[in-house]
DNA sequence: CTGAAAGCGCTTACAG
DNA sequence: CTGAAAGCGCTTACAG
């Protein structure tokens, strides 16, 4: 009934901290973040009344006094694909114990989520950034402009001075992996999509070289859909596929869910796989290999990524220049049973 | 090179709205927070400013000053598991649209890195907690007790009075699932689990009592292990059982990627399923249903647990007494092909 | 309905 | 190596 504040009733403040070890407040501060910087006897007694008054320093406060943080922002488009899981599971991995903490947010493949994900997170202040693909709405693109920290893009490679970036060639595994499929005899290749983002469309501008490249690039033959990816989906775009075009030999499935679903269907329908038809995939999930015939796919190091960018982000925090400012971890085409 | 603080060039300050909207900073605060209490007029010369300077609230300030944020901090123990990930996401869907940020922290099913999270995330203040079941460490629950705003539990539920939560009877769904397979005539029937957190040992716990119940439990038919679950683990588990225990003609796996895993081995080993062998599993994720046999497993609606969650909290936040301490979603049997 | 003052809990130059 | 003062950008009682 009489403090006018309602903070916690114990919470410590630094400056409870310095009272108890019998200093300044800014010695106490210092004691803190500049141990260093500070005699051994000093430095002592504040530590032991941080642990004796439970203290925990003030992160809105920290960050309100210096203008940094130890805030991370991530933005993904989605957690539902195990893909970007791994991603951040790496990602925290090398940041946290670097002292950092991490936001995480997922725009759902959506440019106005992503615009207002970075201008809620940058509002916090972030020592980093963490972003997937370069593709932006114009006005997410300016937000990001006015942020003055370390940004490094997921999953993209960008060639721009500026960037710093993690990833492997979109178009490159897409048009590998269909020349996989052309060279193991396959023909009339289909090319099945969901979801569309940017990182879709460059793995089928890659199918659409390849198919070139061989002569046998039909426009017909492309399935693109924006709903959002799913097993069940993967299914029904193999019905529409099958229905419209009874001639193709193969199906690139743009990612490992649509790939399984169509290989389910592919076996409640009696179709021979691969013999009356070649199924691929992209990604390599965990269940890719496990299946029946085992899923060909493209396999792509997402620990890796998340782990080499972390750790770029962390030089970059820490004013260093990284070795590289573009890391290419590149994928690899992985034939297996089903193509 | 003028400013000595390196503050973004053009970050607007609520002073500078004011000075831009010809009023006091207090009033343009007001005009923000409180925007009824304040004269039409100047809510629009305030809400111009916003616009023309850009504004965006300084949330360590804001957070700072009112002792308060629009942060809820949820802690879950995986986001390999697609259980926690539909959870969240359907948490995010109710609580965004309120004007709240999600910090989502993983556990990885170990305490202390739960009591860590509590601590880091509780430093800022959140407006409210979410967390996944009651059992924690000591130091957890102490760091808990001083938290002084609203906390809903996940998934698991409790009778005393001053909890709120939202899940359902893990035991009870162990004890069901196991009375179903008994019913349908298996006799041996073993119990596969990972992890090994609070959770799964108490579906553990029902498959013990239904045994019992039965006449039939033994020991030696329950396989537990710390290991992280996976598809391959639940092939190797299932090697073990058999090789162990050729007796046994059924497995009740604790999630369904162990579930996955044994069908697929079952298919390499040309073990027929159901008639050799049952294989039941756990939370019915999108494979389930598609797999050959389809997977017979409990239906858990993590979904509507995570909205459910998210609505009650945002009743508390609001100082509001939410209909119920503590909603049982329920869960389903749902027989299939696999048992 | 509007405003002047104090304060939230820290850090940062600047002195000594 | 240590400290007094100012300030980060807001909100909160309290007056008018």
């Amino acid at each position: 009934m009489s403090s006018r504040r309602r903070r916690s009733p114990e919470r410590a403040t630094l400056s409870d901290v310095a009272k108890s070890a019998g200093c300044s407040l800014m010695s106490a501060s210092r004691a803190l973040s500049q141990p260093e910087r500070v005699s051994d006897a000093l430095r002592e007694r504040v530590m032991e009344a941080v642990r004796a008054l439970g203290y925990v320093p003030h992160p809105a406060a920290r960050s309100l006094a210096s203008a940094r943080s130890n805030l991370v922002a991530v933005i993904i488009p989605s957690l539902s694909n195990a893909v970007f899981v791994d991603t951040v599971e790496a990602i925290q991995r090398v940041l946290m114990p670097a002292g950092y903490e991490l936001m995480i947010g997922v725009s759902h493949y959506r440019p106005e989520e992503d615009e207002r994900l970075l201008r809620a997170y940058l509002a916090h202040q972030p020592a980093g950034l963490l972003v997937t693909g370069f593709e932006r709405s114009d006005a997410a693109r300016e937000v990001l402009g006015s942020y003055d920290s370390p940004i490094v893009t997921l999953m993209e490679l960008s060639d721009a001075e500026e960037d710093y970036c993690v990833g492997f060639s979109q178009f490159d595994a897409g048009a590998q992996m269909t020349r996989h499929l052309l060279q193991r005899g396959y023909r009339h290749i289909a090319f099945a999509a969901a979801q569309l983002d940017p990182r879709t469309l460059q793995r089928a501008e890659g199918y659409r070289q390849a198919m070139r490249e061989a002569g046998r690039h039909e426009p017909a033959l492309e399935l693109l859909t924006p709903a959002v990816s799913s097993i069940g989906l993967g299914a029904e775009l193999l019905d529409q596929l099958l229905a419209r075009h009874p001639e193709i030999d193969a199906v690139f499935f743009n990612n490992d869910d649509l790939a399984l679903g169509a290989l389910f269907r592919a076996r409640q329908l009696a179709l021979e796989v691969p013999q009356r038809l070649a199924i691929a995939g992209f990604n390599d999930l965990p269940a890719a290999a496990w299946m029946h015939p085992a899923l060909t796919t493209v396999r792509t190091t997402r620990g890796r990524i998340g782990e080499l960018a972390g750790q770029m982000l962390l030089s970059l925090m820490r004013g260093e220049q990284p070795p590289q400012r573009r890391i290419d971890v590149g994928f690899e085409v992985v034939m297996r049973d089903s193509a």
